[in-house]
DNA sequence: CTGTGTGAAGGCTTTCACAGCC
DNA sequence: GGCTGTGAAAGCCTTCACACAG
């Protein structure tokens, strides 16, 4: 098992990821830690902070090498390999998903969406099969999925994860505005957009006075 | 202007929130800080000092009253009116979030959509307007509205934050893969889903071993 | 002289332990 | 007895100040 690193760390260094893949295409070869910094939109100690979390990749007095701690990180993040990814709900927000192309560049690639009504009207057709929710075991275990998404109405959320769980899926992006009940050892992330506009309009009248 | 609640109280208050309208809905009236907790997933402890940020609503040996409480945290996060959004970039997710009837019952309504392709072939017809990006300004000022959107791909992300800015937005909910900036007046939540997906996977490994 | 690496300090958040009220 | 409210403690994260390397 790896070293420990913070939470709040590892969602910086994808952020930093990003940045050193900008950085890379722009052919820079050498960045500063102040650099790095502004484009992710911390301070310089934070990121160099960050970056002794799992070893030491700068050279004083000249920055961090762009290639090399760029490959650094995403190892860290184990974005070393593409990883298959279930959605299930293909409704609006499931078929926008499903049609984003940005995921391959990420290395996560949706492989199949699940829904109860398969011939639901939708307005395309999709690179990836459309399937019941029925197949959704048969289809996740014996390709060793791992992740899922779910898409689907409050109501069925819980059931959903519940299947997933079951076809061994241990981490679950979910944008149903529900908290999930789930074994200790499988990994939840939400995504509530209503909460985030409603924190974001408190902050915004605060500052607004 | 208020009192200073922590950030990530605010969060939660707005989970709590979401656990107390259902609890209302079932006609519960009364819950202790054990079950409220339960169902927002986090410690009963948390939950009372989260609600003594902003006061003393329980009654002891017995609980919250659930309406009374819903109330008090509806009015501290200032859902008392609907907000209207606008929303620039109808592409996939925009449209998706065009779409989205949630946000009504949630106090926000997506008043318009902006995008630089008015005639981009899109599936349906949506019950917002769909207007040209050179139209932003003209839309939001005279309407006076504060928040905003952004769907756009990468490379138009910073032009659009720039022009909601300058329209007399101070809240943005960011979906594109950069870091914005502006004016210290403006607040930004950004979503990054695969961000999100990155950092599931690396705390699921860290699970799996 | 520039810019990284890092112990120590500071600040924020969560958890504990228990006093206080119904 | 049951459950809230809360100071104190613990834990986590960020920032500072500066040693140290190129």
């Amino acid at each position: 098992m790896r070293v420990a690193i913070p939470k709040k760390t590892v969602y910086r260094l994808s952020v930093y990821l990003r940045c050193l893949e900008r950085l890379a295409e722009n052919g820079v070869q050498t960045a500063s830690s102040h650099a790095l910094a502004q484009a992710a939109g911390v301070k310089p100690t934070q990121l160099r902070k960050d970056l002794t979390s799992f070893g030491h990749f700068g050279t004083r007095g000249l920055g961090y090498n762009v290639v090399t701690l760029r490959e650094k990180i995403a190892e860290v993040l184990g974005r070393t390999q593409l990883q298959p990814v279930v959605l299930v709900g293909v409704g609006h927000l499931g078929s926008a998903l499903l049609a984003y192309k940005g995921f391959e560049k990420e290395s996560f690639e949706i492989v199949a969406g699940f829904d109860v009504d398969v011939k639901r009207k939708r307005r395309k057709t999709y690179s990836q099969p459309i399937l019941s929710l029925d197949k959704l075991e048969n289809f996740v275990r014996p390709r060793k999925i791992r992740m899922g998404i779910i898409t689907v109405p409050t109501s069925a959320a819980q059931d959903v994860a519940n299947r997933l769980v079951a076809a061994g899926v241990n981490a679950i992006l979910n944008f149903s505005p529900i908290v999930l009940r789930v074994p200790n050892n499988v990994v939840i992330s939400n995504v509530n957009l209503a909460i985030e506009l409603e924190n974001l309009s408190y902050f915004r009248s605060l500052a607004e006075g």
